[in-house]
DNA sequence: ATAGTGTTTAACATTTTTGTTAAACAAAAT
DNA sequence: ATTTTGTTTAACAAAAATGTTAAACACTAT
């Protein structure tokens, strides 16, 4: 028999409908400890289609979590590696990560909550090549003055917090803060100029 | 009958010593849904004291919860009021958050993920008290020229990004780019310097 | 010493969450 | 039509986590 996909009403095969629901919650809603039945409830299915596609809930938290390390890396090199001028990079991975942030705002968290619990970490070599590549550009920048002499590594971390930690912490400054939604859309929006301006100086 | 605590042997009462542990879990060790048994565990005693002294697990979450607000609120608030200059102030603030971290380094994202589960927000008052004052200095250090010129929310925004990310973030950081605990450290004993250098300009 | 108080423990009960099985169901191929 | 294959469901079983009770314990004051 051929393996033809069973393709639902909603234009979703249950496997995929199950696992989108199961990042939405995790990485869109930050529900970390969704059960299999508030997972299978989200999505309107069975509960028990969940054993039957993933064997047990330990797997499909290992799928999600492999997909999401996969997407981050993509993402990344697919800038990193790609022929546009260093500032016009930064620009890109920045527009890149408010997009991605749109739909997956707590992506970020849940990869870190997953390392502590004794998750480990896929594709070294192919990192690896991408922060040696990145660390070149970063030393001839510097040397250019760009941007201020520091240790790259230094670098990464200023523009990667600048960029992720509003978003991926948007609960705990909006409500400290008492911002709207709207209010923080905005102070979002604005970021991208702010972003730029404090790594580069203006 | 007074109410003298018993003191235990290692010099704490239980009921703070279970207090102590699941914060040490939760923010220290970012376990995020220890259960009560891990709890009881690491703290040495029985799993039933927990709800002796707290009645249920959820008290147990409620209270460290807002400890943890409380905690970050004093310490913001104590050097918001002090009496330094300007600058001064972020160089205090940002040695009490590495200090801090040292000790709790997931309190912030434990944070976002109680607000994720429908948790509010405590003294909202006091923080509108701390915020409009340091809203006010901000707008003095941006006329002096000492500060770019932006809205306050994104210079905090910035400050706090460039401070607690990559302490909360330390194992996705870590294990991206395959750093040792001895090479992590030495990176955050130099972020101080880099922290004000990206702030203020060089 | 012992009565009184608060603390700790173990045994039990309950609830919540997960996993399994067999039967019902739907679509396609023979 | 009926066999085959894969999907979905409901009923059940098992495991994990939480909560309750009563009895044992330890310290203090009388």
């Amino acid at each position: 028999m051929l393996n033809t996909m069973y393709i639902k009403n909603k234009d979703e095969a249950t496997e995929e409908l199950i696992k989108n629901t199961a990042k939405r919650l995790f990485f869109g809603e930050g529900k970390f400890n969704a059960t299999t039945q508030e997972i299978a409830d989200a999505a309107g299915v069975n509960r028990t289609l969940i054993n039957y596609y993933f064997r047990s809930r330990d797997k499909l938290f290992e799928i999600v979590f492999s997909d999401a390390q996969d997407k981050e890396q993509q993402r990344t090199e697919s800038i990193i590696f790609s022929e546009l001028p260093f500032k016009a990079k930064i620009e890109e991975f920045i527009d890149d990560s408010f997009v991605m942030a749109k739909e997956y705002p707590y992506m970020e968290i849940y990869l870190v909550t997953q390392f502590n619990q004794g998750c480990y970490f896929k594709d070294e070599e192919g990192m690896e090549r991408m922060l040696k590549k990145f660390y070149e550009e970063l030393n001839i920048e510097m040397s250019k003055g760009t941007i201020e002499k520091m240790e790259p590594i230094q670098f990464i971390i200023n523009m990667v917090s600048l960029i992720s930690f509003p978003i991926s912490m948007r609960p705990l400054f909006q409500r400290t803060m008492r911002l709207t939604d709207a209010e923080y859309e905005k102070i979002l929006d604005d970021r991208k100029e702010i972003i730029m301006n404090t790594l580069f100086g203006k």
